[in-house]
RNA sequence: GCCCUUGUAGCUCAGCGGUAGAGCACUCCCUUGGUAAGGGAGAGGUCUCGGGUUCAAGUCCCGACGAGGGCACCA
């Protein structure tokens, strides 16, 4: 006699299991026929189970964000049922869910057109409205081999492979389509009508490329056609926001032909990556970093050494010299090792903090190339710590204040940290890899950070804290790093003498707040969608003529901002002011001075935002106080609207 | 690097076998206009590059390079 208890704590008593689908239709007609699964003691399972024990029962609909996984997870299997009736002799792999859809990973002799793509879709909105039952059956292994087997389906046979031989495998039977799944499913196709099939890419079976590909099959779905147009109307809003538009449309960089993953800076993207250059650089300063500057070309023996020839030397631009082979600068630790090494340190020095505005060249995959976000050629706001092991907790909370305070003066507020940890090919013994992971873990627990593991995905060297900022499309970018090595110095001769006047050597810390000027000014981009606060933007007041007797006071209203350092820009176009205002607010300019006969006659000007707000007529006594205020504001506090920008 | 898509004027895009188009921007002229586009005229293209098919190729095919979306990679 199973006791169910429902989430308002009600208790209902059945004589007999009951399942999910029982228990919806004993509470009313419309929950039954809203069912998707439910929820028992924390499970989620398949409407039709039948529960025989006592248990907490919560019934899960399309209004529940684990009724719209299910419904993704059910929509992958639609793709499934009508690509195999489409091409009977397609080979399913896996089609699980992701953030806001699902996907998939098809073998195929053909490859899949868009209009194969419109097919499918075509085929599955036909399936869906037939509102057929989905059948849930619980096999053995045996049984399930032999279904796939009978099938043809190589890859269900390989994942079953892997299955324990007493673990019970459930199929789901599309009418005569049947997949393998750990479930559950809606019990129905009437529960499937919010879709979209959106793209489809190149997959590596297993995610290893070694594997061969795949075809993949992406689409989005949701609970509801209202929430599908909402999605794909952010996305639309999303795009917008793309920072290789933005940039040619604000005049900040451009990248060509002859140099892929390299950037050409304007002169206002440039102004942006000065501003920040500064602003970091006082930050050095304030925090005891010394910057430094070291060559852009070094022998291969010393990448040799430090073991970054042997695991990247196909990701080095190299170039020859008199029978000297030479690589481009990847990186900067092995130079700044260098700088270290003159002369004798003591224990007393450190810790030494070495900066650098490194530029760096990788050769990374064509693939890899996205904008200013992954670009070959990069400058870091890099410095590595040489301190003692006792040293390194102090160092890593340190640093770790400093990202959050950099980071909140651009307002970012969901920094994403995780900890990667010892990777498969790596220098270094367990004994000293423990040590350093150890060290980075509770340097975060004391900060009480909200962060996460990334298993195997650390440097060759040494663990590492991640800070990751997302993009307009929530792609996730790796900016800020502290890592800690205990390698690198040993490998590269690094020593201080100690206490006992002994030679040690010293831990290196790898850090970045930034990461690279070109990503970061990518996220900021995206961020403000081209709208910089004041105290970055590339032009900061524009001062605009009305008609051409006004013209020698603006030059002097112009003269005046530019020598009390201030980014201004004079206007005095045959245009007409309206003209003049649309265009300057197009290009997101903080200030527009608008100067006519009644200005010029009273030694006034009159002010307008790019938000289209009339501040009145000022002395430029008074404006240049706004100025001073909006600029010194930076991003903590300044009004940015992300959605409302025309 | 791999898969799919893609490359036409400064920008955004149309044209998809028969002598290269639009809007915006640009230049010149008129206009001197008070808070998001005043009017007119003009200039501007080896249609990414290299092969091929064809009487004829931005247009079809092959290759290279770049870009976009994924996958893999990311010191």
């Amino acid at each position: 006699m199973p006791v169910i208890t429902l989430p308002d704590g009600t208790k209902k008593t059945y004589s007999e299991p009951v399942s999910i689908a029982q228990i919806a239709s004993s509470i009313g007609e419309r929950l039954a026929s809203a069912a998707i699964a439910g929820e028992v003691n924390g499970k989620l399972i398949d409407t039709c189970i039948p529960i025989n024990y006592d248990a907490e029962v919560t019934i899960i609909t399309s209004k529940d964000s684990k009724g719209i996984d299910i419904i993704r997870h059910s929509f992958a299997h639609l793709v499934g049922h009508a690509v195999k009736q489409l091409y009977p002799s397609a080979k399913m792999a896996i089609g699980p869910t992701i953030e806001n859809g699902f996907y998939y990973d098809i073998a195929y002799k053909d490859t899949f057109t868009p209009a194969d793509i419109e097919q499918i879709e075509k085929r599955i909105k036909e399936l869906i409205i037939q509102n057929y039952d989905v059948e849930v059956e619980v096999v053995t292994k045996e049984d399930a081999i032999r279904t796939f087997q009978n099938r043809e389906e190589p890859y269900k046979l390989q994942i079953i492979d892997e299955i324990a031989s007493n673990e019970p495998i459930k199929l789901y039977r599309h009418q005569e389509y049947v997949d393998m799944c750990r479930g559950p499913h809606v019990p129905n196709t009437k529960h499937l009508r919010a879709f979209s099939l959106t793209k489809v890419s190149g997959a590596y079976w297993r995610g290893d490329s070694n594997n061969e590909m795949l075809q993949r099959i992406y689409g989005t779905a949701w609970g509801s056609t209202k929430e599908l147009k909402i999605y794909i109307n952010r996305l639309k809003e999303a795009e917008k926001r793309d920072h290789r538009k933005l940039g040619k449309r604000h005049e900040l960089f451009h990248i060509q032909e002859e140099s892929p993953g390299m950037i050409f800076w304007h002169p206002k993207g440039w102004s942006i990556y000065q501003v920040l250059e500064k602003y970091i650089r006082d930050i050095l300063i304030k925090n005891d970093y010394q910057e430094i500057k070291t060559p852009q070309a070094v022998d291969r023996s010393l990448w040799e050494k430090s073991g970054h020839w042997d695991k990247f030397k196909e990701d080095m631009f190299t170039t020859n010299s008199e029978n000297r082979e030479y690589a481009i600068k990847p990186m900067n630790c092995p130079c700044h090792i260098q700088v270290f090494n003159q002369g004798l340190k003591s224990y007393r020095d450190l810790p030494i903090r070495l900066a650098e505005f490194g530029s760096c060249h990788r050769n990374e995959p064509s693939g890899a190339l996205h904008g200013l976000m992954r670009v070959r050629n990069f400058v870091q706001d890099d410095a590595h710590i040489f301190c003692t092991e006792e040293q390194i907790q102090d160092e890593v909370a340190n640093f770790i204040d400093l990202v959050f305070e950099v980071y909140k003066a651009f307002g970012f507020e969901s920094i994403i940290i995780k900890l990667s940890t010892r990777p498969e090919n790596r220098v270094g013994s367990d004994d000293i890899w423990d040590k350093s992971e150890k060290a980075l873990e509770e340097a975060l627990n004391i900060k009480q950070l909200d962060w996460s593991f990334l298993p195997g995905e650390g440097a060759f060297y040494g663990p590492k804290i991640e800070f990751s900022l997302k993009d307009c499309l929530d792609r996730v970018w790796q900016c800020g790093t502290i890592q800690v090595d205990f390698s690198m110095p040993g490998r590269l001769g690094a020593s201080y003498i100690d206490e006992k006047s002994l030679r040690k050597e010293p831990v290196m810390l790898h850090r970045a707040i930034l990461g690279s000027f070109e990503r970061f000014i990518g996220i900021l981009i995206e961020e403000y969608e081209g709208k910089f606060p004041v105290w970055l933007s590339p032009i900061q007041v524009i001062v605009m003529a009305i008609t051409d007797r006004n013209i020698d006071y603006c030059r002097n209203i112009y003269k005046s901002l530019s020598e009390q350092g201030y980014r201004a820009e004079l206007d005095i176009r045959n245009e007409k002011i309206g003209y003049k205002i649309r265009e300057h607010t197009l290009q997101r300019i903080p200030y527009l001075l608008i100067i006519g006969d009644k200005e010029q006659e009273n030694n006034t000007i009159s002010v307008r935002t790019r938000e289209g707000n009339d501040l009145g007529t000022k002395t430029i006594k008074d404006f240049i106080l706004i100025l001073n205020a909006s600029i010194s504001k930076k991003a903590a506090e300044f009004d940015i609207d992300k959605n409302k920008a025309r």
